[in-house]
DNA sequence: ATAAACTTTCAATAATTTCTGAAAGTTCAA
DNA sequence: TTGAACTTTCAGAAATTATTGAAAGTTTAT
């Protein structure tokens, strides 16, 4: 296969998968094109290679920024910003996970526990079932957050570790 | 907290957080009612639940049977269709993620492996990057898609026996 | 065969999400 | 200061995704 063309069949893949994680399509593009270049890219070229427009470009990179994945580079003497990716694979993973337990789990595991306590004839079959889904949903989510913290937690790697094992 | 507010705020979060993760919303919610819900329901007690059209019940519960979450159920001498959602929650999991893993994470292989060959200069520094990052990609799947298997794997529950452990 | 009871389909419409591009904002060298 | 070089914002437009509801399809009892 032909370099361009794998190139534009990469940019493609990862962008579907993003927008079938929840991930905005051009955010995800954009990322795909900065995980394999070799040089940091100015936003004129992030917008000439993907033919978007400065604003989309923009707003991509930030939420890119904020996820953690892209940062800025100052090229001396050149007032343009540069961006370059986190190329570490495990590292990127890590990050989404990190910034998707913060946006989406935790938000979650608040809800859940205020659900855990509700009024009501306690022997009703629709309370009954309704409070057993909640404690199952409880322990599940409290459990997959201790999982995500040991992944997460730099100092402690275990998990890592033993994953590693398993998939030798 | 009244029942009737917990039993929207569940539906609702649940709504939401299957919308971040690409999932449309109403499947999402018919199955929050499904999980909670001490009976099979039919489909016009979902429609009236959740104020959405005979169509839009219609497709999204079709779908969550797609994704082996919902079942039908038949009353015998009854003409309606009844639903039911599996309830316990981890088997939920492996369910999503055993239809998230075939829809998405073998699409991905099978690209990732036809970019493994690239023609062209294998000393430019573009060709590098990219063969780097894709060789690196491939590694990062193959370990994912071994450690899904292990979790998936009805009759080899190591990985699941130790991550219990960890999670103690 | 018929018709009532129920389910499925799908073209049109609505809702949501994303994108554009020009204007406003910022920074910096002279 | 000024203005050139660059970045950010955001209202409107475009694209995408989800929903409706009526018609078509199916099943079953009689």
């Amino acid at each position: 296969m032909e370099f361009n063309e794998a190139k534009a069949q990469f940019i493609q893949t990862w962008g579907k998968l993003g927008s079938e994680w929840g991930i905005n399509r051009t955010m995800a593009q954009v990322h795909a094109i900065l995980l394999i270049s070799p040089k940091a890219m100015s936003a004129e070229e992030i917008m000439a290679e993907l033919s978007i427009s400065r604003g989309n470009a923009n707003m991509n990179i930030r939420d890119l920024i904020n996820w953690n994945l892209v940062h800025k580079k100052l090229i001396p003497g050149d007032r343009k910003e540069y961006f370059t990716a986190e190329k570490d694979i495990w590292e990127v993973a890590r990050r989404i996970i990190k910034e998707r337990k913060k946006r989406e789990m935790e938000p979650v595991l608040k809800v859940i526990n205020q659900l855990k306590t509700i009024e009501g004839d306690q022997q009703s079959a629709e309370i009954k079932e309704f409070s057993s889904m909640i404690n199952q949903l409880d322990s599940f989510v409290g459990k997959m957050d201790k999982s995500v913290n040991l992944l997460l937690n730099e100092n402690e790697n275990k998990l890592f570790t033993i994953l590693f094992k398993l998939m030798s």
